[in-house]
DNA sequence: CGTGCTTCAGACATGTTGACTGACGCCACC
DNA sequence: GGTGGCGTCAGTCAACATGTCTGAAGCACG
């Protein structure tokens, strides 16, 4: 009952961002990415955090060229979707609807995003999912 | 910059929840609620947490009496705000919109539901908070 | 007074997290 | 064909978080 579903901390959520902001990547690239004229030691600790973050299932590893190159498995959408679960299994016995009147309540919304919101309650009327 | 916020782990939330549901409580009262016959071990244990909780400012002791009672400082409400908070700054740039979009598409609403949400979405009109 | 609760101040094992080191493999190129 | 450079892999390491537990001391009341 460690921890149901994984969850990525603050430094392979930093990797994470990256890859979702510029692309794939290998680690060397992601190095310099994250840690301008790192050494040694910061490219292993971006590998270490690749190899964690692929046992989370985070990301994906292709071997085939000698320099392993890492795509994200997750889009940003989805980990968001898994956070929010997170905090309603937490909180609310599971439930994403007072998650939902919280952010309605305390979001500051634009004009815009009103009417995106109300389209898309609306198209929802007999929605499956 | 090791946790600008708090976050109240899973046992600490226990105790809350407990708190939450059942009002304060003495540590005695909250050994009993959750951990049914325990022991001068669990009795401290729930000691602990409370210490770390009133650490973390949120629960508060009256020290009046001679058991300390404990209430809690903040509502579930505003808990599920500084989660949601905490994930839009850790994923969306501290917005909040992102979040909420996401969970339109995912949760499940009824049609009760949904028009609580439009009536929020309405009376925001030009509400301020 | 001593029994029974209580608080307080730690100790403790375990796991997580981020950073780092060292051994080894492979390829290219002189 | 050896050597340098880059890559992977398999650890180590310190710091901290987390949940649990022990021991000492305080207060109250029969």
């Amino acid at each position: 009952m460690a921890q149901n579903s994984y969850h990525a901390t603050e430094a392979e959520l930093a990797i994470l961002d990256s890859v979702w902001r510029f692309g794939a990547a290998t680690i060397r690239q992601l190095t310099d990415r994250l840690y301008p004229n790192g050494s040694t030691a910061q490219y292993a600790t971006v590998q270490k955090l690749l190899d964690r973050l692929e046992a989370k299932g985070f990301v994906e590893r292709d071997r085939s060229a000698l320099a392993h190159v890492f795509r994200a498995t997750i889009e940003r959408d989805e980990m968001v979707g898994h956070e929010l679960q997170e905090v309603a299994s937490k909180l609310c016995e599971g439930s994403l609807t007072p998650l939902l009147m919280n952010l309605i309540k305390d979001a500051e919304l634009t004009a815009t995003d009103r009417d995106v919101l109300r389209e898309l309650l609306n198209d929802e009327k007999e929605g499956q999912r």
